[in-house]
RNA sequence: GCGAGAGUGGUGGAAUGGCAGACACGCCAGACUUAGGAUCUGGUGCCCACGCGGCGUGAGGGUUCAAGUCCCUUCUCUCGCACCA
């Protein structure tokens, strides 16, 4: 049997859809909202690598869906576009002078030519590139929306720098001390920075995941990331001095059990307090911490270090004087940056106060030593975080840990020693990069004016043309060494002013594309009221686990901002969320140029077809999970279709099937269309193996039998559907087919095999015909021989039937 | 350390609490051929005094007439977080 010609067929396909404009997405009213669907994928960054197979596995699922969804009436969206600044083409640029603009849109060919190979059903008339000035106007103009919101402010705390990269990180950027996209070890550096108050959104992205349809762990992790925590912040005096120590805790109920503060070494209030004897020793400390990296303080984390300051507080409740000490186990950036300690019940605090010989005072109690007379004057044996009954707590004394809290609170309250308080894990969006190929941020400094937004009608703001990308040594993004564009005039009072010479992150771009595919043309919004409300909100998101927090929660955050500012209609943009699992080497690990094990899905595709990359990868497992790369396994899925296309090659007969043949249509037509819509394509693939190799054995085949089998593969292996489509005599594209229906009586089977056990084993097994009723079963299953053997001289117990599936007879003996 | 998920043949993987291993790869045998990753037919979890008997879903318990599936304990792997008071 020769070869198909997927070749030929594959070519001959994309380039009809692409003249036909087959899958051009038209805002049309006679569709009604529900009969509408955005299905939307994870836009690649368009390295200089090529496509990787991990890519067309995503799309693959969403373009099959897509396909399925139009053949069942739906007006869908599908659009594809580039995540298009970012760092490699501008450390392309250092090295070699090219423009990043020029590399990028070279990437951005060979990246478009490559998923067009695989034949997807995108809308291609809406591609986007997030570097085009055309998107990028959008981008500054959702940052004057944020800017004029008070939503960026500049800061110059110490942030996460990346010595290799030249430039600060997001907190979410930084992996186990090292930078997310290079690996280089994170330092400290300080320098003015944009930043972005998404802590203010902090309730509302955690209370919206409720309503999303997306992985629970990818909720979970979202959620773990705001770290919301409620608790109280409570002011200690400090004695000898008129000034407040303010601490937070979650454990109100604890306060009896203080018996030191600490303060993170750059708390304000450590030069303020240090007597004098403790001075240098303090200072020494301070200095050593500041040295250290991130990843070094939290790799001494088993090991605590702290220095005495000499001053002591006052614990408001008991007036019980405790000393104030320096430790950076207690981190500035989270809280007040100071803690009230008690070690009876937490376990840094009780490593702390062990290594320092610190007392130890039990406050909470379990119910068996509460009740068991315990003496809580002697400090405990353990930490013990769990809750309990309060001890030696005054009049709280008794009191489970709940009402402790509570009632501590109040009285806290009441005295105006405090207040109840909500905490986040959360920080501000650190959201300015010190490079030069990203959007630049709209803003200049004015001597008089201060920082003055630029008019919405100067944008875009483009990035000037430079010889140099090399970073400008003090830190600082290349444009600053580019004076014609730095030297501006203030748009408020015309006088002299300086551009911000700061550029965005990657991720801003990526924030809200999904936003310009409604509406790629416009030039007076980023998309028309009526886009937004026709396709939005996105129905089914589909991408890798690994923007778990950083895209999701950005995106998430722009998107609320817009729509408080009625900019689009809902207030999350993604209800539904799939990531698909990772495509492993043949050696089950991650594919990577060094380990050389990277499948190139340019050679898959000259080698077998598009359509068997596609099959292949759909076929080799669920969706979700991820699964080692096997060209062994191709190979099935390519005999599959080559067995398909030899099935075309048979004559057409205007007969109907056999009875059986029909029965099995019909089964295929149900499991593949249930499978496809719940995104289970490895179940539907085999299920189409499965009548295939019965139609086989036919020598001719039939024709509706055979048309609809042709729709049914069609979102899988489009290119030979369609090819094999117009061999049947139709002249048009079947993309707008309808889906083959299924007749649910003929699925049933009309007779069944029911198995018949003995204490569970299965002994015989014998036909009926469907729907016997279970007295009958029951009947047929005793007087089976078999079943006399193994219950012979034993008491019946009793019998179980379940109708069309089984009998299970139960004895003793 | 904490949190989440996953462990099924030689391999990828199927199984509303009801026949474990669909489909595919690989392998074995045969047919047709004589080499472009061929096609067709049959077989293929393990053990066995091969009697259609026994054992089998990481391990150990439990619930049930019936457990890969539900519950408890435990081990291993993957991912996420990691002094967040």
């Amino acid at each position: 049997m020769a070869k198909y010609p997927f070749a030929e067929i594959e070519k001959k396909w994309q380039s009809r859809w692409e003249s036909e404009k087959t899958f051009r997405a038209v805002e049309d009213p006679a569709f009604p909202k529900e009969r509408r669907r955005y299905v939307l994928d994870m836009f690649p960054y368009p390295s200089g690598d090529g496509l990787h197979v991990g890519h067309p596995e995503g799309y693959t699922a969403t373009d099959i869906y897509c396909r399925y969804l139009r053949m069942n009436g739906y007006n869908v969206l599908h659009p594809m576009g580039f995540d298009a600044f970012g760092l490699p083409a501008e450390n392309h640029a250092i090295k070699t002078g090219t423009h990043p603009a020029a590399t990028t849109h070279a990437c951005i060919d060979r990246f478009r030519a490559q998923i067009k190979s695989l034949g997807f059903s995108y809308d291609w008339d809406r591609e986007i590139a997030t570097c085009d000035e055309d998107y990028y106007r959008w981008t500054q103009w959702i940052f004057l929306q944020l800017f004029k919101k008070g939503l960026a402010y500049e800061s110059d705390m110490p942030i996460n720098w990346c010595p290799s990269c030249k430039t600060g990180l997001a907190n979410e950027e930084v992996k186990d001390g090292e930078c997310d996209r290079c690996g280089t070890k994170v330092t400290r550096k300080r320098i003015r920075q944009w930043v972005l108050k998404i802590t203010a959104y902090a309730d509302r992205l955690l209370e919206d995941l409720e309503g999303l349809d997306w992985p629970e762990a990818v909720k979970l992790m979202q959620r773990n990331w705001i770290g919301r925590s409620e608790g109280a912040e409570v002011e200690f005096g400090v004695e000898g001095s008129a000034e407040k120590l303010e601490v937070f805790t979650t454990r109100a109920d604890t306060l009896y059990g203080v018996t030191y503060m600490v303060l993170a070494p750059e708390h304000p209030l450590v030069g303020k307090i240090t007597s004098a004897a403790q001075r240098a020793a303090v200072e020494a400390y301070v200095e050593a911490a500041a040295r250290k990296s991130d990843l070094e303080r939290t790799d001494l984390a088993k090991d605590k270090s702290g220095v005495f300051t000499g001053a002591y507080a006052l614990n408001p409740l008991n007036g019980l004087r405790v000393p104030i000490w320096v430790s950076d186990y207690v981190l500035i950036s989270y809280g007040t940056g100071a803690i009230m300690a008690v070690p009876a019940h937490d376990d840094r605090d009780w490593d702390f106060a062990k290594k320092f010989g610190l007392p130890i005072v039990q406050v909470v109690a379990s119910r068996k030593q509460y009740e068991g007379g315990h003496d809580f004057s002697k400090p405990p044996a353990e930490c013990d975080i769990e809750d309990g009954y309060s001890v030696n707590s005054g009049e709280f004394t008794g009191m489970p840990t709940e009402d402790a809290k509570k009632r501590i609170i109040e009285k806290v309250e009441r005295e105006g020693l405090g207040r109840r308080a909500v905490n986040y894990k959360l920080r501000d969006w650190l959201f300015s990069r010190q490079r030069y190929w990203g959007e630049p941020i709209p803003l200049v400094h004015c001597d008089k004016c201060g920082i003055v937004p630029l008019p919405e009608s100067e944008l875009p703001l483009r990035l000037p043309e430079t010889k140099s990308y090399a970073p400008s040594g003090t830190g600082e993004s290349p444009l600053a060494n580019i004076p014609e564009w730095v030297n501006a005039k203030c748009p408020k009072c015309g006088g002299p002013a300086k551009r911000e010479t700061n550029t965005m992150p990657q991720w801003a771009g990526s924030c809200w594309y999904f936003l310009r595919y409604l509406d790629p043309k416009n030039s007076g919004a980023f998309a028309s009221d009526e886009a937004v409300k026709y396709w939005m909100p996105v129905d089914l998101y589909v991408g890798g686990a690994e923007h778990a927090v950083l895209h999701l929660l950005y995106a998430r955050f722009w998107h609320k901002v817009l729509y408080d500012i009625g900019a689009v209609n809902t207030k999350e943009p993604f209800l539904r969320l799939v990531n698909q699992g990772m495509i492993l080497g043949d050696d089950n690990q991650k594919m990577s140029k060094s380990r050389g094990n990277v499948v190139n899905p340019d050679d898959i595709i000259r080698d077998f077809g598009a359509d068997s990359m596609r099959v292949y990868e759909m076929f080799m497992g669920p969706l979700q999970v991820s699964k080692p790369w096997a060209t062994a396994g191709l190979v099935g899925v390519s005999r599959f279709l080559e067995k398909v296309w030899a099935l075309g090659e048979k004559p057409v007969a205007a007969s109907s099937p056999s009875p059986e043949l029909a029965k099995l249509l019909h089964k295929t037509i149900k499991k593949v269309s249930k499978d496809t819509a719940s995104l289970d394509f490895n179940t539907a693939i085999s299920q189409m193996m499965i009548f295939c190799n019965e139609a086989a054995r036919l020598p001719e085949l039939p024709r509706s039998l055979w048309e609809s089998f042709v729709l049914l593969l069609s979102p899988y292996a489009p290119h030979l559907a369609e090819e094999l489509w117009e061999k049947l005599g139709h002249g048009k594209s079947l993309a707008r087919e309808s889906w083959p229906a299924y007749d649910e009586a003929l699925c049933a089977d009309e007779s069944k095999e029911i198995v018949a056990q003995v204490n569970g084993k299965i002994r015989e097994r014998f036909t009926v015909p469907a729907g016997t009723p279970e007295k009958e079963l029951e009947a047929m299953a005793l007087a089976l021989p078999k079943v006399r053997e193994w219950t012979e001289g034993k008491e019946l117990a009793k019998v179980i039937v379940v109708k069309d599936k089984l009998v299970n007879v139960v004895v003793k003996g």
